[in-house]
DNA sequence: AGGACGCTTCGGTCTGCACCGAACTATCCT
DNA sequence: AGGATAGTTCGGTGCAGACCGAAGCGTCCT
């Protein structure tokens, strides 16, 4: 256990490792960027962590991708983050990825978690550590919104699973009703992908919607704690 | 972020952090004995990981009992040992808690994924990625085991959810049913509790128990790769 | 009070490894 | 072919931090 935690320990494959969280793939070049390294020292790092099946990479001509090699380690490297984050105020390398982003299949960052919170304030939503059910006036709401919630809770999977944000520090909404309202935000156009990221960009349109339906008010980029 | 993993990066810390996942509270020379080094280093050690806000102690007399600081931790742990564990084949300090133990509320271990096995195998269980469902036939099954599986699909909480295990690497039920087949296990004296730790015994009655009713064969400690 | 024991603090040693410069290989472009 | 760029390998340097011995503090026991 203790290799593989030495290996996320240093500072500089840390930095790498964090700027890949967001599921983007990198050039060698990049993550020495990101590092603040030289390339020598970079491959260095990059074949340690190669070898111990943290990184995989593909080569695309003379340039090198590295990604995170599997699920198990996005985890892994979460809930690094989640503890770390627990003690000082976060800092982000990457402000957008706080925001809003992707996880699996539904909304995590600020916007995930304030849906959430959202829909507990109003009563639509109970959400407890292992589970959660959405309430009569719920299914009514998230009905007007043009979300099916019955038919969510008939599909084979977890219907409401709350998920720790290693962002937040808080829970958002997984399972099939957090990727039902996810698909329904990509579908009103609140939301769409940013190029390889994870990240979410939240369009105009969504600034306007996400305000009217949940009162969720835009936080200005800036006042994320860099 | 790399603060926290270099902590449990160093080897003596993460044989520490090892035996401590167990949930149990160990004193500092059991934990110095567990490490290899000498008492002094220790304390050294232990004061980093309580400033880092991962273990928490509290003292007795002239013994200081030293524990995780918080579930968030503990996962973390098991996201690292899940990354350890699919490089080498796994090697455990405390094969006991690896053949059965309870993971916040349902079975963990060799005989967690056993039983989840067992249910699927028999199509009692169908188990998606993010959630899993019982089938009619599984409904009957579990009925003469004593289990409500009705109530519990009423509770507010996931139903079923699958939880990766660290040692076995396969999946384990959680949820409510997760819970409710735990429970049912306590109930009829087929498993105990093992002192502080969260191990589990299975008894001579469990042995046959679930043998006669899931199908599961004594794996003998001695066959747990060491 | 005095000794045993658990734990911590201090000072000093030594080793592991992150880091870089220099030199090398591979791919792309013109 | 020749130059530019991406990445790797090798050898040497320097520092962080893991480790221990010695000494100090607090608690328990008799």
């Amino acid at each position: 256990m203790s290799e593989i935690a030495a290996l996320v320990g240093d500072r500089a494959r840390g930095e790498m490792l964090s700027a890949l969280v967001s599921g983007r793939a990198l050039t060698a070049k990049e993550l020495a960027y990101v590092a603040k390294i030289t390339p020598q020292t970079t491959s260095e790092h990059l074949g340690k962590l190669v070898d111990a099946g943290i990184l995989t990479f593909n080569t695309r001509g003379r340039f090198r991708y590295f990604r995170l090699a599997s699920a198990a380690v996005s985890q892994m490297l979460e809930g690094i983050m989640t503890v770390a984050a627990s003690r000082r105020v976060p800092t982000f390398r990457d402000p957008t990825l706080a925001r809003a982003r992707i996880c699996y299949d539904h909304l995590a960052g600020e916007l995930g978690v304030a849906i959430a919170d959202s829909l507990i304030r109003h009563g639509h939503l109970i959400l407890g550590p292992d589970g959660g059910e959405v309430t009569e006036s719920g299914e009514t709401f998230l009905a007007d919104v043009g979300i099916d919630v019955a038919g969510s809770r008939r599909r084979r999977r977890a219907f409401c699973r709350p998920c720790l944000d290693w962002s937040e520090r808080r829970y958002h909404l997984a399972g099939a009703i957090g990727a039902a309202i996810a698909e329904r935000c990509f579908e009103m156009r609140w939301v769409k992908r940013i190029e390889e990221s994870r990240a979410l960009q939240i369009t105009p349109v969504g600034e306007k919607g996400l305000l009217a339906t949940f009162g969720i008010k835009r936080v200005p980029v800036a006042a994320c704690k860099q």
